[in-house]
DNA sequence: CCATGTGAACAAATTCACAGCA
DNA sequence: TGCTGTGAATTTGTTCACATGG
């Protein structure tokens, strides 16, 4: 039983973050950035940046700020961005097949598959991959090493969906369904409810 | 200009989450239900729900509950679900074309209008809508009446597509786009990173 | 009597401010 | 000198526990 990890998931988001500033830093051939600077260009607060890397024992220079190309790869080891994961998405919906496209051969997350109960939707090429019937997914989450399970099924299917998830091995899951899963504490869980984003700015919106 | 609102984006968005409850109790034959019965069944904290509720000013009845229905209503009114938004998608890549078809007839979130640079892509049809030139961005904000932008054009192109939709005149703006983005402190501007999320998740499965 | 509504207690997250080192 | 690294202060968010009222 894995306990509960002494990082908190908004530290961890932070991170991310930050690796995509200092890639754009690297991009445009940055290579010192103080903590001042970066918040200052990005919109971030410099002191929780010093922090946060304080946190994952990243250091920088005192009286000079951080190397972008030494910190970048440290965030993204540290973020175990060193080696792929491997998913499988289940549904072939239009999110499903939008992200089983741009994950189709991205090097850190990549979609080995793809999977849908529907016959009709059942050996359409997505992308690289192509449609396998829901049958097969404890074979291949097996035979593929599948870490990650992502769910883009309708509401309906959700629960099911994710029991069958857990069952199959997958280490984590990211579930895009909009529906409040029963979740297992042991395996790490993500509900991304996409609506949420578009109605909070809709509150936000009509001045709330 | 309008002032920050007093409501946090975590409790706005709890309330997206507590209609999706409800619509599903609603949907079970449920009438009425308490703070703890609904916290055990979702996994929410009841005393955390109340608080909320009473931060908008919703009532429940002392010693039973809440209605359903009547909550569902009200909490919908609250988050400005009466009424539909209109929104414009920019960038006809897999998200774009995804979200454009979801919301292609959706009552409260309608996408009146999918726009991409490419010349290619323009004159496609996802869904109800055929992809339209950037050049008329500014023209379709103004006679379709469009309140909300959303962003899913690739990280490069981010900051300049921000920049024309507020020129455009929108209200609030969705960013997909990997991309911290300077934005305009009196327009409501939600970045919203999908890769966090798999990042997030690799780096428990890692046991982080 | 029972679940709400809420102030008070607690916990988490963020910012402040400055000592200490390159 | 200038920026990091960090304890202390502050702000924000959540839970507790109980008085209140249908």
């Amino acid at each position: 039983m894995p306990e509960p990890s002494e990082f908190s998931p908004l530290t961890v988001n932070r991170l991310s973050v930050y690796l995509r500033c200092l890639e754009r830093l690297r991009a445009q051939g940055v290579e010192r950035i103080s903590s001042q600077e970066l918040g200052r260009r990005f919109g971030l607060s410099p002191a929780l940046f010093r922090k946060d890397l304080a946190q994952f024992g990243v250091s920088g220079i005192r009286g000079v700020g951080y190397e972008v190309d030494c910190l970048a790869d440290g965030l993204a080891r540290r973020l175990g961005l060193d080696r792929p994961s491997r998913m499988v998405i289940l549904g072939a919906g239009n999110l499903g097949r939008a992200l089983a496209r741009y994950f189709a051969d991205d090097s850190t997350f990549h979609a080995v598959a793809l999977v849908d109960v529907d016959p009709k939707k059942v050996g359409n090429r997505i992308g690289g991959t192509v449609v396998e019937p829901l049958e097969r997914l404890g074979e291949i989450v097996e035979r593929r090493r599948v870490e990650i399970g992502v769910l883009t099924v309708p509401a309906a299917a959700a629960q099911e969906s994710y029991d069958r998830l857990i069952e199959a091995g997958v280490g984590a899951v990211l579930n895009f369904a909009p529906r409040q899963l029963r979740s297992r504490p042991d395996v790490p869980t993500k509900n991304v409810d996409l609506r949420v984003f578009f109605e909070e700015l809709g509150f936000y919106l009509r001045g709330g």
